[in-house]
DNA sequence: GGGGAGAGATGCCGC
DNA sequence: GCGGCATTTCTCCCC
């Protein structure tokens, strides 16, 4: 594709707000809350409504340079190459886009303004087990969830049977040394605040590692597998066996 | 753009290994380690050369859907939809767009094997304390950076002047809690495994916050404010004044 | 806007 | 592969 095209059809479309994509072959170089240097390659750029940019090389799921929301952008037509500027002033960001060869382009408005929709996260797994105390043990009473005070964000806060206090922190896949640390640093703060000897600690979690379950008992903490819940299931299991391309 | 022709072009240009981007009206549910469903809206997909899909709403960073690596895919042709399954075998996810209208297409080979330099990480600010341990106290003296055992992984190790024992951690942009119970759990590993009664705890990092500050106090550790090096500053700065589009 | 913590975290490196 | 942890983490929620 040629330059001057390329140059005015993506400002015409940042101008009215489009969302621009292109591939290219080029070099990219950041400076901001670090620096890097991305020798040249093809790669597919992306600059949404909100100015934000993203560059994605063909494998991976993360981009590999990007730029946050709210930037701007500065075009220079060269002999051999495009270089694209994109800077965030107020995060003190600079992007360059050194463009040798474009592949394609394309400009369009897209609307949209849904938001989605999620089941199975952590606090799902608290919600879960505020309703059915029995997950953890027999007489358990919770008292609050997700509760956002001085002590820290404890997912459920309760009593057991003999009336001892217990905090649970809930994780929705593996349970880890700094799930530990955290639900030690809560025990600690609760006992600090009520002047108490003896507060229970419930690691909740899938699964935990070999040194976590270690570190748990060391601390005579308690562990309690339990899944995440997952209230959307709408495949059809049925269906999976095809296969496709 | 008319479904028929869109199936072809995707089909082949997936079978090529080209990477496919398209910008289209659609809604999308996803199932595997969560459950979520998003409305109709405009959206932008990406499909990689490794099989990766991402799916990119007009505005924000990251992709509101995505399916990693190595997915197979399914496309089924109606009368006012297209049905474009996904599926990822390996890990038991599953992605289904329902796609309304398309709005354009492209497909390309893109080459491109070039891995990033990026400056600036924690691992520099370690090697820059391990290179210059007058940044930390006269007198120190480091024995190792990025130590990998049974311990943890402590960014920098060494004795200070009166040859006490000294842990730091390094965090590239602010020191919060998590940094202080991760430095807790190093300095008591190390005073078990030495029998020793005091071991110094150091957490660097460009500023910490109130409460962090508090912790670390509590626990009897210090803090150094230490701004992270960044080696690729390559951009001329009087450049920057310029005013965009 | 800062602080604190989750995420369908992802990616990296070491064992 | 799992484990432990940084990330230009990002995002959300609450103060």
């Amino acid at each position: 594709m040629e330059f001057n095209k390329f140059s005015d059809t993506i400002q015409e479309a940042i101008a009215r707000n489009e969302t621009v994509v292109f591939g290219c072959n080029c070099e990219v170089v950041y400076s901001g809350r670090a620096e890097s240097f991305l020798p040249v390659g093809d790669r597919v750029v992306i600059i949404k409504a909100d100015n934000t940019l993203l560059i994605h090389q063909p494998k991976g799921n993360t981009p590999i340079n990007y730029m946050k929301e709210g930037c701007s952008f500065d075009l220079e037509i060269n002999k051999d190459h495009i270089l694209f500027k994109t800077k965030n002033l107020g995060l003190k960001e600079y992007l360059d886009l050194k463009i040798k060869e474009i592949h394609f382009l394309n400009t369009h408005p897209l609307e949209d303004d849904q938001k989605i929709q999620l089941a199975g996260s952590e606090k799902d797994m608290a919600d879960m087990i505020f309703n059915d105390p029995n997950l953890i043990e027999d007489g358990f009473k919770p008292l609050t969830r997700e509760e956002h005070t001085k002590y820290g964000f404890i997912d459920v806060f309760g009593y057991d049977k003999d009336n001892a206090l217990v905090v649970i922190e809930c994780k929705r896949f593996q349970g880890d040394l700094k799930a530990v640390s955290q639900l030690r640093r809560y025990v600690e703060k609760i006992k600090k605040a009520k002047g108490l000897d003896k507060v229970r600690g419930i690691l909740v979690a899938p699964k935990i590692s070999k040194n976590t379950e270690k570190m748990l008992n060391d601390f005579g903490f308690e562990f309690r597998a339990i899944n995440p819940p997952k209230y959307l299931e709408r495949h059809d299991k049925k269906q999976r066996k095809l296969d496709g391309f």
